[in-house]
DNA sequence: AACATGACCATTA
DNA sequence: GTAATGGCCATGT
């Protein structure tokens, strides 16, 4: 692993307080990368580990983003509640109070 | 080397 | 409030 912005991506969630909630367009921001959130999302998608807290990343929408194979979107939903992440009645994240604010 | 695919965001109408 | 468009990069074939 040499190479990659996928690393600074990594790098940022992995800083991301347990208990809260970032977007991807602010992961990309944090990791150098303005503008570059769907490289974030990539990244997270080619990640296959729990080395980094990927569930804590979440979209602008505030709301947790379907990932190809599909069936494991409610993983995420688990692991947020279990940190102490609510979500609303529409399966939204309140991102005025969960959202990481470095 | 080229083509196709993929957890997105911001802007504009 | 929704809908559509452009932009960006890494990975695998």
């Amino acid at each position: 692993m040499t190479s990659s912005t996928y690393q600074d991506i990594y790098a940022v969630v992995s800083q991301i307080p347990q208990g809260q909630v970032a977007t991807y367009g602010q992961i990309a921001l944090l990791a150098g990368l303005p503008g570059h959130a769907r490289q974030v999302g990539y990244a997270l998608s080619a990640l296959n580990d729990a080395s980094v807290p990927w569930h804590r990343v979440i979209n602008a929408k505030g709301e947790i983003s379907p990932r190809s194979g599909g069936g494991h979107d409610e993983l995420q939903r688990l692991r947020l509640e279990a940190e102490g992440v609510r979500f609303d009645s529409c399966d939204r994240i309140p991102l005025d109070r969960y959202r990481w604010q470095p």
